[in-house]
DNA sequence: CGGCGGTCCTGTCAGC
DNA sequence: TGCTGACAGGACCGCC
């Protein structure tokens, strides 16, 4: 389950529990995920100390004492969880085990194996082919009402598909993109060049809005998540049209309207976001 | 070249 | 209860 916030949130659980510790020994049950596991996996990784740990969009990054970093994705049901002690047995879906000195072990574990485990290094971090074309984070400064008109300029896509593509920002899932669109007002096929400058404004200062309280919802819950076993947060309490289709508009009471967009549900308000705003 | 659909997998749930 | 089909929070690839 992991959108921005929960990986931002896995991340900060990790932090804790894996900075200075020395990877020991790496048990892979599998050769690959989405991609090949690199053969020099556990070659690289045992011995190394871990300094840091990252997130650039959806990837988590764990930052090795000698310039390697262990690259993981989540994909749709990836999990990673730390245990105090060494397990007996493995959970059904745990593909890699990561054994640490002061005896703990990080498993990673995702059914559907969408996610991905890979080497890099920090040197070459920005030039790897999964990172180097990621748009702005939609929590840092650069990510703006002029940056996203301009680079909208000219797309014909709908805008909930183009909130979508990594290439313009980076995190905004299905979730948060119907989320946000339905904060700012902004129907999910209007095409992305067509938004006007302040429905851009909106736009943004919803997906800031949005991930920010998700982060918040995230937070508590994915603390307990990464160190035991716990499952799914209770941001979806919060959503505003994702998942309630046919169920009243909690601002209008319209019923909220599913359509599908690029092979995916778009949830929405046909009253709220009908285009007219401006 | 932009945009869309297909695809990688397994699990879950609604409906019959 | 058991089967079947739809659908799932991601992201790449290839085709038009």
């Amino acid at each position: 389950m992991p959108e921005l916030p929960e990986v931002e949130t896995v991340c900060r659980g990790l932090r804790p529990l894996l900075v200075g510790q020395r990877i020991n020994q790496v048990e892979l049950f599998r050769p690959n995920l989405r991609l090949p596991f690199p053969l020099n996996l556990a070659e690289v990784l045992e011995g190394q100390q871990i300094v840091a740990i990252n997130r650039r969009a959806k990837y988590i990054l764990i930052l090795l004492e000698r310039d390697d970093v262990l690259l993981m994705h989540l994909g749709m049901s990836g999990k990673v969880v730390v245990y105090p002690l060494r397990r007996n047995q493995r959970l059904p879906h745990d593909h890699a085990l990561f054994i640490l000195e002061n005896g703990s072990e990080m498993a990673f574990n995702d059914a559907r194996r969408f996610g991905l485990i890979t080497l890099t290094t920090q040197t070459l971090l920005h030039q790897h082919p999964l990172l180097s074309s990621l748009g702005p984070e939609p929590l840092e400064e650069a990510f703006t009402a002029d940056y996203l008109h301009s680079i909208f300029q000219g797309k014909t896509s709908p805008v909930k598909t183009a909130l979508m593509d990594n290439h313009n920002v980076v995190g905004v899932g299905n979730i948060y993109a119907c989320e946000s669109l339905f904060v700012a007002g902004i129907a999910p096929g209007k095409p992305a060049g067509s938004l006007t400058k302040p429905e851009c404004i909106r736009l943004v200062t919803a997906i800031r809005e949005v991930l920010e309280a998700a982060l918040i919802a995230g937070g508590s819950t994915l603390k307990d998540y990464v160190q035991a076993k716990g499952e799914a947060g209770y941001f979806q309490h919060q959503f505003q049209v994702y998942g309630r289709e046919g169920e009243a508009c909690y601002r209008c009471g319209t019923l909220i309207a599913r359509i599908r967009q690029a092979g995916r549900s778009s949830f929405y308000c046909p009253h709220c976001q009908n285009n007219t705003r401006s």
